[in-house]
DNA sequence: TTGTAAGCGTTATCAG
DNA sequence: CTGATAACGCTTACAA
C-alpha cells in the first residue's frame, strides 16, 4: 500500500508538511536524516496527481500515429521517446488509421498532456482547428493539416526523394515509369508525386496518365494498384511506389503474377525496412531517418513547452537518401554503391 | 485558453459549483440548458488532474515493451490499445532493451497509471518485487519474472510451437538440426529450447552440443550465431531460429555466405512477419497472434483494476501455428498447405 | 433539486 | 530554517 501521504511522514517525524515538502524539493532541512528514514519506512511516494494539480503540468507528451504496427511510425515513436529522456513520458495513441477515433482521442487529451506530436491519419480534418483552444503546443510530423500555418513541423524531403527515385529509374534507361502514389490530399502523397513529375519533366519524358495511380498507403492499396498496372495493354517497365506498405503490396502482386523484378519491371520504394535487403530481389529504396524525425519533433515540442511561442514556427526537413540494391537492375553502374550498404547521411535543414 | 474552471461556469450561470458538477456527471439539474451554453461559451473543459486527485484513478495503463520498433512488440501494444477501448489510454514505455531505463521508468510509474502490461527486457531483475507495494495490478506478457507467482500472464505456447518447428524439419528428413536460441534465462528462450529438445528426443535424434547456440534475440546475435554454425566442420542441415530478429540476422549471414536456403540449409523461424513471404526464399515460421496477446493482457488487466485480486492469477496461453512456405524445402508433401496461406486458428487456453 | 463545506495531496506564500 | 494557511479544480456528504 503506497497510500502514505506527506502528512503521514510529517507526523511521524514530528515536523510540518511543508518541511517534508521542502526536503523533497531538495532544500536544506534540519531533520533530513529522519525524514529520509520515515519516507523509507512508510514507503512514501509523492502523489503525482496532487503535484500536477498544483503545477498545472503533467509530465506527459502525447504521440499520435496512424499505426504503431507500421515500422516507420514505430521508429518515429521510438525517436520521440529517446529525445524525451527523463523529462517526459509518452502517451501513445495509435488509431489504426481511423480519423474518428483520432478525433475522439484528441478531445480527451486536454489536461492530460503538456504537448502533442501528431502524425495525422487524414489531413483534411478540422478537429485540429480547435487546437488553438487546446492550450498545449503541437508539432506535426510527416504530414501537416491543410492550410494550417503557425505550427511546427518535421517533414521529410519528399520532393527531392521522389525525384531521386525517378531519376534512378531514368538512369537505368526507363521511360515507361509508373508511380503508385499515396493520397494526393496528403503531404507525403502530394510531395512525392511532385518530385516524380518534376523528374519526368526534366528528362523530357511525357507523362502517361495510366501510369499514375493514386492509392492509399496500405498494403492492399499497393497490391491493387500494381495489379491495375499489370493489366495495362502497355505495361510500364518501372514503378516508383510511394511508401513502404504499398511497396509490400506491389511486390506481392508482382510475385503472384510471376512478373520478374527487375527484368520485367523495375521497382523502387519509398522508406527502407529492416528486411529490404532480404526480399527477392533486394529492394532499392529512398530512405530517411524516421527515428530522427521523431527525435526532432520531441525536442521542438519540449522547447515550445518550455518557452512558448516566442519564436516563430519551425519547418524542419529530414533528408532522403537513395539506397541502391537490386530491384532496379544493375545496368546503370556509375551510381552503384555496395548493395545493402546504407548511406546514413541524414541531416536536417530548416 | 482552456483555463475556465467549474467555478467560472457556475458563476456565469448563477448556480453553485456542485450543480455544474452534477450536470457534468449526468444528473438532472434545472438549468441544464444554460449550463450547457455557458460551458460552450467559456470553452470549459474539466481539469483531469483535479478529477483524478479526487477519484484516485488516472484512466491510464502503462505498457512496457523492450522495443516498439520490433513489429512483434508493436502488435502487442496495438492489441492492448484496441482492447482498452475508450476506457483507458496507454502510456508507452519502450526502453530499447535497457533494463536500467526500464527500472527507472517503473519507479516513475507509481501514481501515474492504474495498471501495467509488462514485457520485461530481462527476467532476472528484482525491481518487480517492489510491485507488491506499487499499488497497481500487473499483467506479464510473453515473459515472466523468475520465480514470481501471483501475477497474471499471457504467454505463447513456446514448447509446442518449438516442437512443431523441429518436427517439421525432422519430417523433411533432417537429423543435423541446430537451434539458435534466445537467452536460456528468458521464458521464451527456455520454452522454445525445451520444445526443440523434446522433439529431438521423441525422434530419437541424439543432441549435438555444437548445434545449440544460445544467443540474445537480436539481429546481430542471430547473425553471429549462424556464422558460428557455418564455421562448423560438420554443418547442420537445418536450423530452428528462436525469434524474428535472430532469424533476420541468420538469413543475412546465410546470404552473405552464399549458402542456399533451403538446399544447403533449411531454416524455420519463430514469429511471422509481414514480409516473410517476400524474402528469398519465403520463410517458413511458427506464428502466434501477438495482437491477441496484447488484447488478452489488457482485458485481464482491466478486470484486475475493476475487481482486484478476488480471483486467482490467470496464466493465459496463445496457440502457435506452423506457417509453411519454402525455406524448409518441399520434400515433405503430406504436411504441405498452400504456401503463403496463413492458418489463423489462434485461440486461447488457460 | 440545490447550496455549503470539507477534503483529495501537494506546493507556495508569508510570518516568524 | 520552519510552520501555519491558502490555494490548485473537482467531487461528494450533508443539510436545506
Amino acid at each position: 500500500m503506497s497510500n502514505a501521504t506527506i502528512s503521514d511522514v510529517a507526523k511521524k517525524v514530528g515536523v510540518s508538511e511543508s518541511t517534508v515538502s521542502r526536503y523533497l524539493s531538495g532544500f536544506k532541512v534540519r531533520n533530513s536524516e529522519s525524514i529520509k528514514k520515515a519516507i523509507k519506512d512508510l514507503n512514501y511516494r509523492p502523489n503525482i496527481m496532487a503535484r500536477n494539480l498544483k503545477s498545472g503540468k503533467t509530465g506527459m507528451v502525447a504521440v499520435i500515429v496512424p499505426d504503431v504496427t507500421n515500422p516507420f511510425f514505430a521508429a518515429i515513436v521510438r525517436g520521440a521517446e529517446v529525445a524525451a529522456g527523463d523529462d517526459y513520458m509518452l502517451q501513445l495513441i495509435s488509431t489504426g488509421d481511423d480519423p474518428e477515433k483520432e478525433e475522439a482521442a484528441i478531445r480527451r487529451l486536454s489536461g492530460r498532456v503538456d504537448g502533442l506530436i501528431y502524425v495525422p491519419a487524414k489531413e483534411d480534418t478540422d478537429v485540429i482547428t480547435e487546437f488553438a483552444d487546446y492550450s498545449f503546443p503541437v508539432v506535426f510530423v510527416d504530414r501537416v493539416i491543410n492550410n494550417l500555418r503557425g505550427f511546427d513541423s518535421v517533414l521529410a524531403d519528399n520532393q527531392t526523394g521522389a525525384a531521386m527515385a525517378t531519376n534512378h529509374l531514368i538512369d537505368h534507361g526507363h521511360t515507361a515509369i509508373a508511380h503508385i502514389a499515396g493520397p494526393a490530399a496528403s503531404t507525403p502523397g502530394k510531395g512525392r508525386t511532385e518530385g516524380y513529375l518534376a523528374a519526368l519533366k526534366k528528362a523530357k519524358i511525357e507523362k502517361n496518365h495510366d501510369y499514375y495511380v493514386e492509392s492509399d498507403f496500405t498494403v492492399l492499396g499497393g497490391y491493387q494498384a500494381m495489379m491495375g498496372l499489370l493489366a495495362l495493354k502497355r505495361r510500364p517497365t518501372a514503378v516508383f511506389v510511394g511508401n513502404n506498405l504499398m511497396t509490400i503490396g506491389a511486390l506481392k502482386a508482382l510475385k503472384e503474377s510471376k512478373v520478374n523484378v527487375p527484368d520485367e519491371i523495375a521497382v523502387i520504394g519509398f522508406d527502407d525496412h529492416e528486411l529490404s535487403d532480404l526480399v527477392d530481389p533486394p529492394l532499392t529504396v529512398i530512405s530517411r531517418d524516421a527515428h530522427l524525425q521523431g527525435a526532432l519533433a520531441m525536442s521542438t515540442l519540449l522547447e515550445r513547452i518550455r518557452d512558448g511561442y516566442q519564436f516563430p514556427p519551425k519547418q524542419l526537413k529530414v533528408d532522403s537518401n537513395l539506397v541502391i540494391r537490386q530491384s532496379c537492375g544493375s545496368t546503370c553502374l556509375y551510381r552503384k554503391t555496395d548493395a545493402d550498404k546504407k548511406i546514413l547521411s541524414s541531416s536536417t535543414s530548416s
